[in-house]
DNA sequence: TTATCAGACTTGTCAGACAAGTGAGATTAG
DNA sequence: CTAATCTCACTTGTCTGACAAGTCTGATAA
């Protein structure tokens, strides 16, 4: 006699046995129906349990070929952390001050430790922003640009920081970059902070990203003081309509430039 | 002839109907039977619908009872986060990087916008925190008077980016706290940080911030500079057993200190 | 008035079934 | 012998109907 298993114990155990390492990524885990059996559970019960991995960017399940290991994905974890911002009454000034601290930090440590590979794609990052002629293409390069200088800190946990406000950050940028004025005073700001990456000169890097930041606060005007929640579905609604969320679309943003951080 | 409808949509249709604004919080939302026959859906494929909101922190089940509509709590977004830290090859100086970043900014601004509020609550973890003789009671009252610190800032979005981080925190404190010496050299610091917020000094409140956070340092030794996910997991399993998860314990201990952050 | 209990709800779980998608191997046409 | 096709055994996704377990309400009885 023993008790049932619960979720927890059962997803945990799972975790344990198929997602441990990196060797076993896209590795393919036994099907529901044996995994079931395995465990005196129904097939049921067992996909609430998978579902629960996967939503956390551990598994992906696919029709007619089975359940796949992956790696937790910058993103996935944006995901949840985008509701809490939104169902908050976080204001567009809450943001730019949130962000300034952290990018500033980011920038000046990406300039002590960028790789010639972050740099590379730092390049084709801004190329893509300063050739953009939609607005879409011009926010997809922007949030890439700021991503990969994330990466190229080397530290996972920034990384991770800067992954919880991207998506939100993403919505602001769809509205900052569709006013010219703002593109056309931020842009030179960006070759600034790459060529002090590029020379090793983190303070000029640091305090490039803070008047990068701060411009945007000229273009907001009043509505920095209002609930983003507001801004942004409209913003989103307007730009992508309703085919397409914006985890979808940021996703595909960040695969196109090499974002695959921490996958 | 009407497609039907996806998980995603309907998500999104439930969201706009019954979780919008504060009022709603509390609230019963029609049995799930009665709202998949509404969609014209079964019941099951509602259920699934329902988990991925619970898990977002968005609404609660309880059996028996019904489904409420819930505030996402900073934990919620956590939780996830957590697994993509962990999974992550993040060491502990890669946290206490971050950390030092993220928590000498919040330090200086609650020394400027604490209220008196936060200031009591502040002062009731840091007096639960000299009095603790078990480690479980003094991780918890540390954690809460950083998130104390955090919720003075009054910024929603510092908070959540303090919440992708506190549970990988509160796991590392577990660690630090054990060593009589760290303690003892960081626990005037938290002093000193709590007057300055009480005499609105907030390059006094960032300064001394900085020095708690680098205490930490000396005492890693080695284990600074290998994966955060195995030290985490060993203490964790000596502390609390097999018995209660880690999210459990810190959701718990911040309910506790009215860590009410977000919600 | 108070305590008890039956019944009508709720969510959680189960078993069995079928649709849709995938892939490998057998089969067939060239 | 080669190459295209097809069958079939897998996979996940979803549905239906059923029952257990928890909870609340209101009628009934002491």
């Amino acid at each position: 006699m023993s008790a049932p298993i619960s979720q927890d114990e059962l997803s945990r155990d799972l975790t344990r046995r198929y997602i441990v390492g990196d060797e076993s990524v896209n590795s393919l885990m036994p099907s529901a129906r044996i995994l079931a059996e395995e465990y005196g559970v129904s097939r049921l019960f067992l996909r609430e349990v998978l579902a629960g991995l996967q939503r956390q960017g551990l598994i992906e399940t696919v029709p007619g070929r089975g359940v796949f290991v992956r790696k937790p994905h910058m993103l996935d974890a944006a995901r949840n952390v985008h509701t809490t911002l939104r169902q908050s009454a976080a204001t567009g000034h809450n943001l730019i001050e949130a962000r300034a601290n952290l990018e500033q930090e980011t920038a000046r440590l990406a300039a002590l430790r960028a790789t010639d590979i972050d740099i590379q794609q730092l390049e084709i990052a801004l190329l893509a922003f300063d050739n953009a002629t939609e607005l879409l293409a011009r926010a997809e390069a922007d949030i890439a640009f700021h991503g990969l200088l994330a990466k190229a800190t080397q530290n996972p946990v920034l990384q991770v920081m800067f992954g919880s406000i991207t998506t939100l950050t993403f919505e602001i940028m769809l509205r900052s970059l569709a006013d010219p004025e703002t593109v056309a005073k931020g842009a030179p700001l960006h070759h600034t902070i790459l060529n002090a990456v590029k020379n090793r000169e983190p303070e000029v890097a640091m305090n490039a990203m803070s008047q990068h930041l701060h411009i945007a606060e000229d273009t907001f005007g009043p509505d920095l003081e209002i609930p983003l929640s507001e801004v942004a579905a409209r913003i989103v609604s307007d730009v992508l309509g309703d085919s397409r969320t914006i985890h979808e679309v940021l996703d595909q943003a960040l695969k196109k430039y090499s974002m695959d951080i921490l996958r």
